[in-house]
RNA sequence: GCCUCUGUAGCUCAGUCGGUAGAGCAGCGGACUGAAAAUCCGCGUGUCGUUGGUUCAAUUCCGACCGGAGGCA
């Protein structure tokens, strides 16, 4: 049992295009932070513009970890990214350097600094059993086997859930223990200290513009080309590489099927509805210290807001 | 100038044989423990273009006006 040393770490979130890899940068050069990204997407290489990573240029010589580490042919998932920031995170403390963890992907951050509960590892052929048993049995069949052997978890889980039901079940067929049962025992105690900044638009539409824009400038900067290239690795449509806003609204440009324009706007909605959800997700995420982005100025405005922020808590 | 069509939710449009209206999309709210940029759930009051008339009652029928589209001169 390895014993985690506990350490403050800062921790950057809020919804897509709001501000957060700018702000993490500036809090690493004043804090001889390193920054740790808690991007589902920025771990693929190759996926840069769409996934909006930040340049070398940007990066202002600070070191970023958990970026560029698997290729988009390759499965990924919240336990292998837990144990590899995990170690990041370590390795950072053991240099006396300060972690700040940038990213708005809710769920890879709950489950870093509170852990996940502990299950054998999935199985490839037992999920691909269940998805099989969804198109013979249909979804409803699955579910009523979710009701009597995990009722609790059928309770939370909507009946047309489907990742969620065919998860829970999985759970159980590998461990005989019902999902909710491994939850009762997880999350005990957080695994770090943190001190959470989140990113919050007071005027939502302001967001929606810095989204539609960024949009526009990852054309500029060859989104299409991107996407082309990372098509042609053919990774698998399931894959998580595959989810990612930009890259799937383009597949049907590829195949001649939608217009640039359409599939453009597409992802523009795509990425607020991500927003919207992303907002949902932290609101309810405990401990965070709301920063409000001022229109007008909202890089300088974060920093400032930040600092008085870690300043009241007598960080360092 | 005349004729025809048209004006209903942010958008596209249904509908009411006269009893104040509903879909899709957008939007909003929510859930989330090994696929999470995923997946799923919930939410529909709007001067029915304006203004007169007929009527117990008009978004619906009639007239005028205003806006839009098309046609003929």
């Amino acid at each position: 049992m390895v014993t985690m040393k506990k350490r403050t770490i800062i921790c950057v979130v809020g919804p897509t295009a709001s501000g957060k890899t700018d702000l993490s940068i500036q809090l690493a050069l004043r804090f001889n932070g390193e920054v740790v990204s808690c991007d589902s997407m920025q771990i693929y290489r190759k996926m840069s513009i769409g996934t909006a990573k930040p340049t070398e240029d940007e990066k202002c010589g600070i070191p970023h970890h958990m970026i560029d580490i698997v290729d988009p042919s390759e499965p990924y998932s919240v336990a292998q990214y837990v144990t590899q920031a995990s170690s990041c995170i370590e390795d950072i403390i053991a240099r006396e350097r300060t972690p700040i963890i940038c990213g708005g992907t809710g769920m890879y951050l709950d489950a870093l600094l509170y852990g996940l509960h502990e299950v054998a590892e999935q199985s490839e052929c037992e999920r691909k059993k269940l998805n099989d048993r969804v198109k013979t049995d249909g979804l409803s069949s699955l579910y009523d086997e979710l009701c009597s052997v995990d009722p609790k978890s059928a309770l939370r889980i909507d009946a047309n859930n489907e990742r969620r039901i065919i998860r829970a079940l999985e759970v159980f067929h590998a461990t005989g223990i019902p999902l909710t049962r491994h939850h009762e025992q997880s999350r005990q105690n957080p695994v770090y200290d943190s001190l959470i900044l989140g990113i919050s638009f007071p005027e939502r539409r302001a967001l929606y513009e810095r989204i539609n824009y960024r949009v526009e400038l990852m054309m500029d900067a060859g989104l299409l080309d991107e996407v082309r290239m990372v098509n042609n690795l053919q990774p698998p449509p399931c894959y998580t590489s595959m989810q990612a806003i930009g890259y799937k609204e383009f597949a049907g440009v590829l195949t001649g099927e939608m217009s640039i324009e359409m599939a453009v706007s597409n992802i523009k909605q795509s990425s607020r509805r991500l927003a919207k959800r992303q907002i949902t997700w932290f609101k309810k995420t405990k401990g965070i210290h709301w920063l409000e982005a001022d229109v007008c100025n909202v890089s300088q405005s974060l920093l400032e807001q930040s600092l008085q922020i870690i300043k009241l808590k007598d960080y360092k």
